[in-house]
DNA sequence: AATGAATGAGCCTTCATTCAT
DNA sequence: TATGAATGAAGGCTCATTCAT
């Protein structure tokens, strides 16, 4: 304490900062690891032995950084959820027209699978089994707030003219959501298409319809 | 599974039941509550105790049934697979136009989630951990014919110009397998919309597209 | 199930039972090895291996029989404080004047003593920290009756001028049990003194005093 | 421990402290910290962790002042016991009549009690565990020469015909021994009874008995 | 004198599976 | 067919202790 009071002055003082941005580099770095497996082999199935052997330090070594591996699971989903809330919300917020607000909303998407693939998987692959569970109650509160920022797109689109109302809106929305997250389980940040020709192209067909004239 | 077909079969047909079609209506009916459990938990999550308490046998005695858990995952899944594939071919086989052949796979894929969600749910879950084991290399052979039969209809239709060809085609595949099949967490078989309604809102938005004129 | 109801039939039929009494028998045996460790080493100290092994199987096969080793302890006591009051209750009820009733208390706390000296032990060991936990609110509960048993017979010793009564009978309580309670670890089963032995010598110095004249 | 009284002793004298005086007196704060949390707790249930939180530290910051958790119990046992020994003997020494020494004896027991209950009760607690342990013989020693005095002073008034000898001493002295100790358990510093108090109450039936004429 | 990261041993518990009855 | 007891491997977590800084 008394001993890192003068190298947090010094920080304070502008000076700068070498090596790492400080403190809590071992912290992300063990979340990014974590986040990693639990994506790969699943929550429940990632050990934290196995999130240790990838850090080289040995399983009880963890809980010098985290009080439990649902520690870990909460942090990367809170973080995920909260990043994520706060861009659609600015895409809400700036957007004219909803098509517009639409295409943003739909781009940002693959591009967060291009940037987090490991959250965005961990957050398909787990969000049911977390829901209702006490500590969780956050991921179904954000999931639910990011679903009416696009059903008010959709829905404002419909009233505009511009979107079809001879479906419902909160059905076309699971129709968009689900082909855009579960593309997490396909796409490849260095394969044949990068994540904005996937958006252009689903784009392609969810505007204009598979069908030819 | 194929292989006991027939007996259930002859069991519906009213034949005298004899002490080995009882035994295979045990089996059933605990492979019925183990895909449940399955779905809902998920695999590895689902313990044998759990399905033999909902059984109301003790977990043990699972074992006179089946070698092993997994021995029940993958009967479940062989059956599952095995009965879709079947059928998609069949409607390969006797279709006409590719736009015919693509409305019936959809109208088909969203009557399976009807009628056995906890199977559909259970692929989509764990087809991916077992994609890659050994004892499980049907489920990805059997997975690439039925892509082979949707890319076969979709390309057909590029061909005769029914669908528009400036997308490619593996991923409109995959754009449309997603939603639908990612449906099954949504889809409740006593909801709103049955599940024909859901087939046809959803092909009036894929092919007429969801922007108006 | 159905195979065990035979041989519980024939118990009922008042046949011999041959072997032990049933089914439960190992449940006891290993809360008595528990109980004779949880005495000697402390509760939080004895490990379930410790049990385990002196019970010649696995760690894991005592969750078998329990679901915790706290369930262990709870199942200790609860028998032991049950079984006390129930006697103590019996003397109250019977007994006719104050003084034979303390006797009798304190003869059968050293036959306890004698009888059971681990639960006596354990639950003098233990009963402090239980206090206030939430599953073990009986210790408490169960204590303070035992405790309102024993005052009630002070109080009215002291009112029929029979017990000295410029002594608070609270503190006299705490007193007699203090010594009575802890004697459990001197008090050897098969040592000099046998418990009736201890019992008249205690109630002499406790009745007559210390002093001569 | 008794090596280090003088410097306390120094510090009391109004003497200037010295970075060493300084350094003792962290160690004694988180010795009274550690005792009052064995006391509490007991030994093996208290963590480093709990004290060093307790006294503001780290955990591994402890192990600048001892070198392992034992050496803390070590520490404040060694003074307690030595303490004590040094006082009874005292009393035995200038002691005339046996009476009067018992009477000190008790008195000053039921101080003990009040002034540091949490050595009181830490000795209570463990000595049973520690009996045995090699390095620390001295518990067991110390104990011995202490049981030693007040025997010698109940042996002493039998003889002198003051005390009842119908009563085995060894036995005579466990009552009270337990009775005197075990107060620790209820009584309360600043409770409705002060030490001096309890100790004139317990020598009052002791002396005189629970009997009326 | 203290921090913060890590060790290594051990603890309670879970669970698929086996097997005698 | 089913029971009930047991196995053995693993899993999450705790904790006294060490050590470079």
């Amino acid at each position: 304490m008394a001993a890192r009071r003068p190298a947090r002055a010094a920080a304070a003082n502008g000076e700068v900062r070498t090596g790492g941005s400080g403190r809590s580099d071992r912290r992300a770095e063990l979340l990014r690891i974590a986040a990693g497996l639990f994506a790969t082999r699943g929550y429940k199935q990632t050990t934290v032995r196995d999130i240790a052997d990838e850090a080289g330090i040995l399983s009880g070594s963890l809980y010098h950084h985290f009080s439990s591996k649902e520690e870990m699971l909460d942090e990367i989903l809170r973080d995920f959820l909260g990043r994520l809330l706060e861009r659609f919300t600015a895409i809400e917020e700036q957007g004219r027209d909803p098509k517009q607000v639409l295409d943003q909303l739909i781009e940002h998407s693959f591009a967060t699978i291009h940037e987090t693939p490991e959250a965005v998987a961990l957050y398909q692959n787990e969000s049911g089994a977390l829901s209702g569970q006490p500590g969780f109650a956050y991921v179904d509160q954000l999931g639910r707030k990011i679903e009416e920022i696009w059903i008010r797109a959709l829905t404002a689109g419909q009233k505009a003219g511009v979107f079809r109302d001879d479906v419902d809106a909160g059905m076309t929305y699971r129709f968009i959501r689900d082909t855009v997250w579960c593309a997490v389980r396909w796409y490849r940040p260095r394969g044949r298409f990068r994540h904005e020709a996937v958006a252009e192209q689903y784009l392609r067909v969810l505007y204009g319809g598979l069908v030819t004239e």
